[in-house]
DNA sequence: GTCTATAATCAGATAGAC
DNA sequence: GTCTATCTGATTATAGAC
């Protein structure tokens, strides 16, 4: 039920503050989390970014490392996504190479936060690891694309697959490092990425 | 002075284990930083990596967090010194572009857990923040290259320079993410990169 | 240059009231 | 759903011997 209904039908009309569920706190967490890194991030710091107590925090989840499960299981997602979409099988491999690479873009820039903290986990812990694992799994779909467009002869031959598919991933995951909503539309930042891979810098547009 | 010569000059002549000093220390503690993050590293861990004692570390140096000022250091060292080379001051800005754009591949191979380190920093502490400032003041390096080349036509004009620069920087870092010496030559790594750069993944080679 | 022992502080998590 | 108070263990750093 909705904040606003669940005031409704108590029968408390009168404005306040949102109370948190655990999705309105994982965003915050994960604001947090990319801001000072996740094992520099103290459940005192979350406390003081949500501006509700640690033990509050503890009655919607477990633990810190619950918060980042859910924070990579929901990154996760948005990128498996993608490999089961229509674009992604496509006839001709350097066809699906440019879909992939557009959509993975995307859903970069509607996942921001959660697909940052993806990106940066180390493996310190077993969750930590388990999403390193799928994350590999991710890249080698890619990496298989490139080797069968390389094939095709859609790209240059004379540059190795896995070297390519960690240059692209590479440049595309570094978004992450810079990119805010708003003053860059994802629209341009998409036919920017795909321009460069495609055609390098010299490329005719 | 060299341990050996040490051992000499006091007149023991016996194979030992060497010990440790500040070069040595570092780069055993920067692997640590790499592996599991400069926040998620304890002193006990650096002590369980080196083989000292946590109060033998505090002998060569005041903090943790000293050792990590010495690898960002180390690291922004070697990148600064390529915006004074020879080849940064070429007349054409794409080759400048170039030229920098392989160095940057080259320093990073050359001084791959120190840069990786610095990649890695999120302004938790004065020193961090300081680092941060000295990487964006490189970037701005690049970007300066990168408008002239735009404004020259050496680079396509209908991609905004800002995006260009953070875009092939990006891919570059992105090297420290998987880049181990010895499978691949840095020199290759370097081609391909300027390769893609210059010409993307449909160029002529 | 290295050690053991320990101080002082901080972090993750829980108890129990409202 | 939120709070204050608190437990327990980990963490950074120091003291002082060898």
């Amino acid at each position: 039920m909705p904040e606003a209904a669940a005031a409704s039908a108590a029968g408390t009309v009168r404005a306040r503050r949102a109370q948190y569920d655990v999705a309105r706190l994982l965003a915050v967490a994960v604001e947090v989390f990319i801001e000072r890194g996740y094992d520099g991030t103290s459940m005192e710091d979350l406390a003081r970014a949500t501006g509700i107590s640690k033990s509050s925090i503890y009655h919607h989840v477990e633990s810190k490392e619950q918060l980042l499960r859910l924070a990579l299981e929901r990154a996760l997602d948005a990128l498996f996504a993608i490999t089961s979409e229509e674009g992604a099988k496509t006839a001709r491999a350097i066809d699906r190479l440019q879909y992939v690479i557009g959509r993975v873009v995307e859903v970069l820039g509607a996942e921001l936060p959660y697909v940052t903290v993806l990106l940066r986990v180390r493996g310190n812990t077993e969750t930590e690891r388990w999403a390193l694992e799928r994350r590999r799994q991710f890249d080698r779909f890619v990496r298989a694309i490139v080797i069968e467009a390389a094939a095709d002869g859609g790209v240059r031959e004379d540059l190795r697959p896995a070297l390519v598919e960690r240059l692209v991933l590479g440049m595309i995951n570094s978004i992450t490092e810079w990119y805010r909503p708003g003053r860059v539309e994802v629209g341009e930042l998409k036919e920017t990425v795909v321009a460069m891979v495609m055609g390098g810098l010299g490329g005719t547009p």
